[in-house]
DNA sequence: CCGTCGTCTTGACAACTGTCAAGGGTTTTC
DNA sequence: GAAAACCCTTGACAGTTGTCAAGACGACGG
């Protein structure tokens, strides 16, 4: 029977406390397989990264996958929404410490191609499983869900930087994560293609368009 | 052997010219067949659509694929090169017969969201493609070939609109290409979705963008 | 009327997929 | 120390995939 999925899903919830409880090595065992998968769906892709490709890149073997996951998909949603959880709070240092606007943009931009050079691969990720939700409805919610925390993000830095130079953001959220995912997304294939200097350029660009993006003071 | 491709390969490069040629009847089928690959292409995207079912959603059977293509990357790759040679064009006459920088933006958003709108299927696939060529060498070269073709034909709408408007555009065609592209990528994952008021969302969008895209007259 | 060429179908192939049942160790519990 | 629970491996399953060879069918030219 599929009793560890069903009563550590219980068990997960109420959170057991005083001693090491059972729950916490499950956990912790999903969480491990859940980056090692991280690493193979990031090479391979999707569609292309099967579950017993995913188990050779890691510790364990193709049947375990099922003792912590229901499924493919279960396992995809789990790691991609794992990853972009701590994703879209990688820029609320900068915004919590700077002082200027300047500060803000600089803070903003270096963090930005930082992630693009040492990240690519959970970058690409993420934009396949995107791309599939909107073929595979299964994928639609996280995707969706996902893609809001992105626009907050993007919320959350505009807004500061609005604020920092005094005045509010030219338009709303939703746009300006429109128009900055598309930018990051052109740098990324660009990266991918390894095209010299695109790093820099994204990093001007947010330099320059930035100021562009808040009514003038 | 597989004389057949290798011979139309040949042959097709030729121009065959004086009576009815074989070679017509080839490219005839060989186009017919693309289309009808495109539509289930459109509905299943990239990784789902197997050979059989598009064979299954034509005319044909399965294994007349590998007499008209190599292989499933070259049928895709014709198919995905097809349609955006002539999506590239959409703009053209938008572009040429209209003599205020209102009747140019008017007419751009109208196309946009038209196709948004009737050709939702093949949007998506193009971005599949796009996104998996990040995976997949053998996307690649295609993949950045189109998106070049993406980049001049925005770079031609806002440049005639910058013309008519007395001025010149404000960023390099390849940034304006990143930000619409964008936006319209965010809404076509809005209608796919099956969220109201994205199509006129985007053509208020544009209407109010493009005019920030120049340096002020 | 025979043979040849172009066109297409059928059937098979090997490989790969997600899934899961059966069972072996190992640890924990009473 | 026996019994139960837990963790993980192995092996198999049914289905699907891209690919291709063998051959059928029809048209056309001799």
């Amino acid at each position: 029977m599929s009793s560890a999925i069903a009563g550590a899903a219980a068990d997960g919830s109420v959170a057991v406390g005083g001693r090491k409880a059972p729950a916490d090595k499950y956990d912790e065992r999903r969480r491990a397989l859940g980056d090692s998968a991280l690493r193979t769906l990031g090479e391979l892709g999707y569609a292309r990264a099967s579950l017993r490709e995913i188990a050779n890149n890691s510790e364990f073997s193709h049947g375990v996958v099922h003792y912590y996951f229901e499924d493919k998909h279960d396992l995809i949603v789990y790691c991609v929404r794992e990853y972009k959880s701590v994703c879209v709070r990688r820029y609320d240092g900068v915004i919590a410490d700077s002082t200027t606007p300047e500060e803000l943009v600089g803070g903003f931009a270096d963090k930005l191609i930082e992630t693009l050079r040492d990240e690519a691969a959970m970058h690409r990720l993420w934009y396949d499983v995107r791309t599939q939700s909107m073929f595979d409805d299964r994928l639609r919610a996280v995707a969706v869900e996902i893609d809001g925390w992105l626009e907050e993000m993007v919320g959350r830095v505009v807004g500061r930087y609005a604020e920092l130079a005094g005045t509010v953001p030219a338009l709303p959220a939703s746009v300006l994560y429109g128009i900055v995912d598309g930018l990051f997304q052109q740098a990324l294939l660009g990266v991918t293609q390894g095209r010299e200097g695109v790093l820099e350029e994204l990093h001007a660009l947010v330099h320059a368009l930035l100021p562009t993006m808040v009514t003038p003071a």
